[in-house]
DNA sequence: CTGGTTGTTTAAGATGTCGTGAAAGCAGTG
DNA sequence: CACTGCTTTCACGACATCTTAAACAACCAG
């Protein structure tokens, strides 16, 4: 069930959403406000944000300007007109896309619908690589031409880090971060461990893995 | 400069287009079908495309489509009429953003730089640029006109230095302490060794790097 | 031209990082 | 509780990078 964090300082208006979009199967919470908004966003997985525009003391730019230097959740921006030039600055701060006041639900429910299937869309596009490569995080596979080759959950976690930003090198330390919990003290080269039997597990599912998952030196590893 | 790629049948709007962002510092590529369109976004590095919605024999929801399959470019779509439905439609097939007809030449180039922005905004983070060349702080690499080299620790560190203060002259003594931790006694002319890697490797990458990566006698070295 | 100073090149040695293998610690399963 | 597979730790040798030293070349002043 998709969470959506709905935030906007009249509690009518938060009602209306939820009215609309529960019925179609949507987990809503709510917040009044722009700071326990972002709040909301960082204690728990939120799948959509439907932010209002007009709010007192933060408005909503501000907020999807914070949200944005966070997570990457997708954002739905409630306007109480369709401003050219609002458009334009939603797009500059991070918003995906804008619903007028007043709306129905039909077309809320539709753009909520649209944004989210974009975004998993692009979510599955960005894990492929090279064309050949396709991460899985559902099943927690890497595909290579068809061949699918079954990681355990770090060796998931961290290929899927790397992969999501090919080029970059990350260290050690923020592999580490991303695919552990922060309070463990787990050696650091445990990740080589976990390096050295993806790179076996791939290579004997016949991967050309050698090409994609590089070392380097002094620093940490990286993908292509 | 950014290359932005039209695509629409009627002539006279390519012109229109093209009228309209020349101005504003943009190279246009201009195509008079989804077909011919596509063939050059294969063909060539496209920063940006504005694609019409109606056209004959691909409409531009196919054409959309199909560039999405295989990169990953921002596009902008030119619609008759500012249609709901267009718009969720357009999402859902990765559309970035929207122009309806008739638009002015404001407008336009707003939303075209709004979206540039967008898009190049991760990447212009983490770089630093300089002229044609781009230093990487992700990949710790050094691109010249696209082409990348990537550096060791040592040598990064020095050039990150240099580089971020062109035409400044730096001892030996400053870079040491950039580059190196502070209490290791290491030798002054560790530095001379590794810019003359620097100089090595990127002259094998073909960089024109005699006209940036200067000596000052009797001083150190410099950028530019 | 000459001697002293500074920069470059070369090559070899020191350092630190990485890959590997082996084994202990865990967690889930039947 | 034994079995299995995942995770973590550790130590050793190999090797890329970094450092140092010394020979060599370029530069400058007088």
């Amino acid at each position: 069930m998709r969470k959506i964090l709905l935030i906007d300082d009249e509690q009518r208006m938060l009602n209306l959403l939820e009215l609309f979009l529960t019925p179609h199967g949507f987990a809503c919470l709510k917040a009044e406000s722009g700071e326990k908004g972002i709040e909301m966003i960082q204690s728990q997985q939120i799948d959509l944000v439907i932010l209002d525009i007009m709010m007192p003391f933060m408005d909503g730019w501000e907020v999807c300007e914070m949200i944005r230097q966070q997570v990457n959740v997708p954002i739905i921006m409630l306007t109480a007109r369709a401003d050219k030039l609002d458009v334009v600055r939603g797009l500059d701060v991070g918003a995906d896309d804008y619903v007028t006041k007043p709306f129905d639900e039909g077309e809320l429910v539709a753009r909520v619908n649209a944004l989210l299937r974009r975004v998993h869309k692009q979510e599955d596009e960005n894990t492929t690589v090279n064309g050949e490569f396709i991460l899985s995080h559902d099943t927690y596979s890497l595909k290579y031409r068809h061949v699918e080759a079954y990681l355990t959950l770090k060796e998931y976690s961290i290929i899927n880090t790397l992969i999501s930003n090919p080029k970059r090198t990350y260290t050690r330390e923020q592999l580490l971060r991303t695919a552990w919990d922060y309070n463990t003290y787990t050696d650091i080269r445990t990740v080589d461990s976990h390096i050295r039997n993806l790179r076996e597990k791939l290579k004997a599912a016949g991967f050309p893995i050698e090409e994609f998952l590089h070392t380097v030196w002094g620093i940490g590893y990286k993908w292509g």
